[in-house]
DNA sequence: TATGAATGAGTCTTCATTCAT
DNA sequence: AATGAATGAAGACTCATTCAT
């Protein structure tokens, strides 16, 4: 889609479409919603939705950007002031929790990107960024004597697999409240890695 | 579908459709392969294939049921003489890789249930099941003071969601051996909940 | 179909057919019922059906046409030994409403063939029969100075018109016994049409 | 189907629409028109259909209930001045066999309702209507001395049952004038209940 | 910017009929 | 006579996308 300039209206109608096209797919999954059903929700023509998408593939490689950039902002932020590099690995265990705790409809839109060649990357890539962010942590921390002397990339998969998890049956529960969730797999993570 | 009775050939008919479908399904997903497609993976008629199953759904449905039967009872066999409940964990842990190594097509086939009401509740079942026994082996591994004294049901959703991301990942690595990877689990999932 | 020579047996096969189509017809429709759905009545394959008639089409061809056979075979046997015309067209009119209620799944049959080329033949030629039988009955009774003179063929069409509506509306309504709407039609068609 | 608002255009398509399929019903039957032959009548992509109607059942039944307001708002508009009861019901059948023979191909329509549980109540509630309209008629008609004193009811079907089969009868075999249809059923009717 | 309308290839599914055994 | 299996054309319906206004 050739770049195009909004105006502050055209802007929010942008983000009317994306944040109903989020709800409709956590929903009914992306095959399971048409655009019809995006535009109907905000009472438009279908028209509205090519004028700011070129497709809704498009549309859901946005949604994707979006939501791994943004976790990884908060995560950012999250360990932003701390030096030690086993804090930061709990900080950013605890932003994720929160992160995904706060935009539980874009969870699911990871599930299709799984299979479709047309999404892998952008699902990929995210996944990547997160487990080498925990391996330089976990590296450090083995250079500080933090951490056993183990395979900092084997640990951090391990780890994204334990949180993702922890999220994933935690989000669909709804009884368990973020903190519990977040200690849970804190201490999942932790006990096994840290030097006593 | 009522319940058909099926002579030795439609048994086999049968089973050259699910592979010709889970083959598809891992290349181009559920909703990316077509009926057409799987018949013609087998150059038979259309019909056929709705002799066999009600639906492309029942179909996904059967496959589903198939994969977390099979996987188990691999689990179930590879544990079947041995007594200590960590062990028995472990190899729980390494029949799953192994199982899911020589089952790669039918990994995938999750990814789609996770999304649509009709398959959600085969893999629910399937992925509790496999936490419940967990849970059950570290109960028992507590009581015997083998394992630290933790919540039993977080530390199984912990195991599985390791076990399940490092499968993931090394699947799509494909450069990683199944023992490397069982090691990996293993150690991840042991070290940090093990009495020394 | 070649005219096939049937075992005792077989005569029972095809009769028991006939009979479940019938019941399937009433219910569903003609094309509301599959050939599936008539054998499976049967609990027997699909090529049973196909060895006693050549199509779906034929069975009901000669449903219609055994139908149209039955109704001829009562009238003229409740008739057979009235010589007074009028008394011929009233217990005419009574046998009619008592065959149709004693085959009432079979009244239905005749709707799909009003319209489809291929059935409306049956239906034409059973309508026309029973309308020039009555006709003929008038004609005397208006020689005989028992009925009006007025044009038999009109008067024969509306009696028909009067005794289907008659049996349509209380076969659905099933509330009314078979003697009461028997009464009420031979009233109507009667009195207004009798020389006092 | 949400109620759809029309513009001008979209209101002309709609009625093309159901024109043809009423032309094509009339001659195929419900069951021997695909809507592909519908659009194609129109030279119009499948989708104009879905856009107009939700499914093809749902366009019969809009027909189906058009034809009966509109059979309903011929009768009406020929008695509205007319206060003699037995009058009222004459001009009521004028009316119908008038309305029939200009909407011909609508008459049909109503076969296929017979069966079908998806068609039967417009079916039902047309003729319910029809026939309460005459009873109220007759009742009048009875309490005026015009009628002789019975059931209105009966009376009111067997008088439905005529001008149907008249009209049946007679849209079929194309070579009477509906004014002669219209007055044979009418003497056949009134004839036997006058009061002289 | 936006809309109602249109496109048409593609999807799942049905079913009368045939056939090898 | 009978069966399970197979055929494949045909049908209803969907939906991403385009376009005239």
């Amino acid at each position: 889609m050739t770049e195009r300039r909004l105006t502050p209206r055209g802007q929010q109608r942008r983000e009317q479409l994306t944040a109903a096209a989020t709800r409709l797919f956590a929903k009914n999954g992306y095959h399971g919603t048409s655009v019809a059903d995006i535009v109907d929700e905000l009472g438009v023509g279908k028209g509205v939705f090519y004028w700011y998408f070129a497709s809704k593939e498009e549309l859901l490689v946005a949604l994707l950007h979006e939501t791994t950039l943004g976790l990884r902002r908060a995560q950012a932020q999250a360990i932003a002031e701390e030096p030690s590099p086993l804090r930061r690995i709990e900080l950013g265990i605890r932003a994720s929790v929160a992160y995904w705790w706060a935009n539980r409809d874009r969870y699911t839109l990871f599930s299709f990107a799984a299979i479709d060649e047309a999404f892998r990357p952008a699902l990929v890539i995210g996944r990547q960024t997160a487990i080498d962010d925990t391996a330089a942590h976990l590296k450090a921390g083995i250079v500080a004597g933090q951490v056993k002397d183990l395979d900092p990339l084997f640990l951090a998969y391990g780890i994204y697999g334990v949180v993702t998890q922890f999220i994933a049956v935690f989000l669909a529960a709804q009884d368990a409240s973020p903190h519990e969730v977040a200690d849970a797999a804190v201490a999942f993570c932790l006990d096994g890695i840290r030097v006593d």
